[in-house]
DNA sequence: CATTAATGTGTTATTATGACGCAATGTACT
DNA sequence: AGTACATTGCGTCATAATAACACATTAATG
């Protein structure tokens, strides 16, 4: 695939590529979902490079549709990476005669890279890691233990993250999180995570019920130890009027 | 000078380039930096192309310094913008026969750019206008009266407003933006005119100085109509603590 | 010296927040 | 069956933040 490229670089945009941060929550635990590359023997995050025919948000989707398999995600921009040196460790003269790649198109992959970071929140239970190649194993990593990551990939990664937490106070999140019932403690669980601080049961009930996106069904949780928890749903309408809005005005 | 940078295009990251927008306050107004493009007969944001031995942080200082001779300013990412079209009308081949350049070194010019934006808020009484060519005009505009610009530059300039609209909620500003003593009312001014609304002077007086990062001067301000209002200045620890940590913590 | 258009200070009602208490529920254990 | 236990659901209270508004103060102006 990597070949392809290098052979029609002409259709790429050259000196540029994307990268995902894919979250997901399962389990009570934030996953991201990453790709096992197996020359490097280390993770990274679904990445690749941008035709010169698409708007990069769209070059966006096609990326991570091609690494992963998934589709029908919304990814948000939230920074550019662009360090001097951030791949000059990445592409070096062993990695190219291991791909069989030619020195002088090789100079097309050598050179900086700039990165553009896209994040989306997803829902963990309707995306299979599917991958593209068959050296490539990609996988939901839980967001507490991520290995090692290729190149600026970590950074990248813990940006996106702090973009989330802003988010969080801005916007309400969950919606393409969480299924399609949940109990509040799940949700709760889903922000002290993402925030990693505990809030108060009580509180966060008033507030996150104030803020009207929710539908109280007439529904329990089963299977549960101790006292079964009440089912909730998004109000989608609501749901995107405050999204539209926003939730604090400040000023 | 683009003639140097299209001899020297190695030196240059392909298919990138960065565009600055500069924010300062005056007479009551916001104002933007903007550069006359002679040959197009638009303005434009200061922009460049990057070095391939910067950063894109650096590059942005120094694409910015190179244009309009503005040094030491904090500039910020905020964006990324690459549609398809964004520049295909810009460099077409009318303009490289009028700038004479080859068709061959314009194939450098002509492909898609993706161009990273940055913004900056800056004290106007300190940035003077100067222009790097001869050819150019840098002038301070009204962003109310912001004429056609060229590209997407609009939509840049539109999206890093909004950016400083939701930092505003975030983060204390006005320390770069006003001179060292201001007024309360010059301070409000500067948040109803990057909010476009009005706001209540008595409730606007409690909640700014609740934020504990103004100095009350034992001063007040001379040549003015009506009663004359109090001196402030920024306390810069407390400022600076206050970027650290954030205004509304929401969760 | 009254007029005018600002600024400075204070009040009040309402709402949001943080820190809790306690009863209800369903599982697990004896 | 009965009790302990962990967790949920609902409520209280003091405090802080917010929005809307009243009134006195100040300095240039004619």
């Amino acid at each position: 695939m990597l070949k392809d490229i290098l052979d029609n670089n002409e259709n790429y945009q050259p000196g540029l590529s994307i990268d995902c941060v894919i979250l997901g929550f399962h389990d009570n635990q934030l996953k991201v979902l990453l790709i096992k590359v197996e020359r490097a023997n280390k993770w990274s995050l679904p990445g690749g490079f941008i035709p010169v025919d698409q708007d990069i948000d769209t070059a966006a989707i096609t990326v991570l549709n091609s690494r992963t398999g998934v589709d029908g995600v919304f990814l948000r921009q939230f920074a550019t990476f662009g360090k001097v040196n951030r791949n000059n460790q990445h592409f070096d003269k062993k990695t190219l005669e291991y791909l069989q790649i030619e020195e002088e198109k090789g100079k097309w992959l050598t050179r900086r890279f700039v990165t553009i970071g896209y994040y989306a929140l997803v829902d963990f239970s309707k995306i299979l890691p599917n991958p593209a190649g068959k050296l490539e194993l990609v996988e939901w990593i839980d967001h507490k233990e991520v290995p090692e990551l290729i190149l600026d990939h970590r950074e990248i990664l813990d940006k996106a993250l702090d973009t989330l937490r802003i988010e969080l106070n801005l916007m309400p999140i969950g919606y393409n999180l969480l299924p399609e019932k949940f109990t509040i403690p799940e949700l709760q669980k889903l922000y002290e995570t993402i925030l990693d601080k505990k809030l108060d049961r009580r509180n966060f009930l008033r507030k996150i019920t104030n803020i009207g996106i929710l539908t109280k069904l007439d529904e329990k949780k089963s299977n549960v130890a101790h006292k079964a928890p009440n089912l909730y749903s998004f109000d989608k309408d609501k749901y995107e009027e405050v999204l539209k809005n926003g939730l604090n005005q400040g000023w």
